[in-house]
DNA sequence: TGTACATCAGTGAACGCGCGTTCACTGATGTAC
DNA sequence: TGTACATCAGTGAACGCGCGTTCACTGATGTAC
């Protein structure tokens, strides 16, 4: 047999089970299996036909949250293209966010896990904030706005905003009624770490050329 | 009977047995009591003469870890005195990141706490953070990098920086090997942060002078 | 000073409960001929 | 086409274990007179 539809059915309907208790109370650690498969409504046995343990299914979790967050702002990312002439940093931010409103599970869980218990799940993150920052930094409509600054500088500080930015969104997932103050927030962040990327590196470059005249 | 030495002694155990097993696990919520009066070395049934529930320890925990990091902040700060002349940032940063490693549990669960289960523990943080840039925000070595910016406006971004320099304090505790990196990098984005903050309120200015003549 | 009493942290035994895990089983689906 | 077999997700019953919590108790310390 090939892998069957019922047997993505019992799986995914367990990580999805364990997203779900993760969004509401917050700690995958502290899950149990019983717990989860009650969730999924499966019996309790039908954990083990698809994962060894918890730390086998918070594998599948963090993977999960990984490819939803990261999928979601590449395609945010690429579909304003159209916007090509304007400064694309605001819309970027709102539809990310508004995204985030839209699917809360992934980012409040990967936010959450960040620090949390599981190594996997914090080097699942870092991976992701990492891939987004790479993601940004191959448009040339945001490379633009730093010229000149090296590639893994612009990385760095691209990581730095990009996890200020996701936690954001998880206020801006919970706090309905402050929408607007949190997305007015987020963009005077981004517009001060843009900025001073831009100052410090152009200081640095300034006393490059006193010291060798 | 006034409050008692015992007393005191039976409470501390408790909180800092819960403290240890949170910073080895990474997570409160999962805590049992039998783990944590094993680890305390009580019997289970002395939790209650303390707590009423593991919320009840939580809340005692968290102002624990609060009080630590709020006070080993401003002691640093202060100590720093004699050093008026100079930018004082990075001693600021690094004497608070050795603090840190010399006192790693209350930094480590408080940044895993930041978005963990209880609610109470997400917004001492958050009450911490806002402590910190307050006291920072009084000092005036620092508040003269930052001249002519309003004070809400610096508390926010201040607060962004506490936030990020607390995580980062975090990297460097477990990552013995790459300390001199993690500092380096934090003054970076300690410079890029107040550079930009100065750049952003300088344009705001400009912005404003030519629209009214 | 001594004596009787009150307070309270800490204890060991006991309870019922839900947990993780194993087992032999069912029943649906795919495969061979 | 039908038939026999293999595969595998899912199940209910059962297990032993550690959990949270209650209880009556101990023993140390402080207080009243």
């Amino acid at each position: 047999m090939t892998t069957n539809a019922s047997t993505i059915h019992g799986r995914t309907r367990l990580i999805e089970a364990a997203l779900n208790l993760s969004y509401h109370r917050r700690s995958f650690s502290s899950l149990g299996i019983r717990e989860i498969t009650r969730e999924a409504k499966l019996s309790a046995p039908a954990f083990y036909r698809h994962f060894e343990d918890l730390a086998d299914l918070g594998t599948a979790v963090i993977l999960e949250v990984e490819k939803a967050v990261l999928d979601a702002f590449t395609e945010v990312r690429i579909s304003t293209a159209k916007e090509a002439d304007l400064d694309i940093r605001p819309m970027l931010v709102k539809r990310f966010f508004d995204w985030a409103a839209e699917n809360p599970k992934p980012v409040v869980v990967g936010a959450s896990e960040a620090f949390g218990a599981l190594e996997r799940m914090r080097d699942g993150l870092k991976k992701t904030i990492r891939a987004i920052s790479e993601d940004i930094c191959s448009d040339n409509r945001i490379a633009a706005l730093l010229p000149g600054l090296p590639k893994e500088e612009m990385i760095e500080v691209l990581e730095v905003l990009a996890q200020n930015v996701l936690f954001m969104a998880v206020e801006y997932v919970e706090k309905p009624d402050q929408r607007q103050a949190i997305y007015d927030k987020a963009l005077r962040i981004v517009a001060v770490i843009f900025a001073g990327a831009h100052a410090t590196h152009a200081m640095k470059l300034e006393q490059e050329n006193n010291q060798a005249p």
